[in-house]
DNA sequence: ATAAGGTCTGTACCGTACTACGGAGTCAAG
DNA sequence: CTTGACTCCGTAGTACGGTACAGACCTTAT
């Protein structure tokens, strides 16, 4: 009972990605490409979908494409230790990234508030401080 | 009295980037190229210096290149409320990514301490996660 | 049987922000 | 006056994550 009854086309919709996208994960070697029946049409499974969701899923936690590869591979095998780790190391990127931005945040809120309680300023606070 | 004696390498070292990235930025015309003495060597003043690192800091602050030349671009002009509303606008964008970071941490925590708690899990919770 | 629409393959291109390199010219020290 | 370091200029390449397209082939419905 083979289940791989999709077409490229539709496992793009089932997964909300582009064609393209997937071809593109195909030669990175993320995505395997299953043999083409004499002459046919590649078909594909749930298993496909699954795995684009995961990219998608991975993606959105920050991880890049590179990662991801990683985190395939962790999945191919099963060394949940090492997946952990790379988690680990992400979500430390990801602090310091948030660390950043509110600093910015605040830089950008203080030059914004000047800004306003400035009556007619001579120069504009946000390019003098930029400019400083 | 013309304070324009630096050459590129100077001031590259002065505002701490690579020769060919002001000349990126020449090109981009964020920087302006002074006229080149018959066959002779082009030189810098202060000012060149101040630009780069006004492009740093904005890039710091979060502001893509294109941004960054509209800024410089209302510093040559002097329309403070415009200046402001892209500064609100990108803090609009800041914090939008500060929530979504928000989120990744707390998802991806969630997963870490799964990971830990379990002893000798069957299958990794990191990846089950995101592969369900 | 034929037309419409999807698939296959390879290659080229997009935007962002640089970075590298080759060959010629120029400048400063010894 | 020669050597070495720096500059000029143009073009090309990098990484990332795709997107676009051409021309041939295949499938499905009518």
């Amino acid at each position: 009972m083979n289940k791989d009854t999709m077409t490229i086309g539709q496992v793009a919709n089932e997964a909300d990605v582009h064609i393209e996208t997937i071809r593109y994960y195909q030669r990175l070697g993320m995505v395997q490409v299953p043999p083409r029946p004499l002459g046919g049409i590649r078909r594909y499974g749930e298993k496909t979908v699954a795995r684009l969701r995961f990219i998608k899923r991975a993606q959105e936690l920050g991880f890049s494409l590179d990662e991801v590869r990683n985190l395939l591979n962790l999945e191919d095998g099963q060394s949940c230790a090492e997946t952990r780790l790379l988690a680990e190391k992400k979500l430390q990127v990801i602090e310091t990234r948030i660390v950043d931005l509110a600093r910015m945040r605040k830089l950008l809120k203080g030059l914004i508030s000047e800004c306003e309680a400035g009556k007619r300023p001579r120069s504009c606070p946000i390019i003098a401080t930029l400019a400083a």
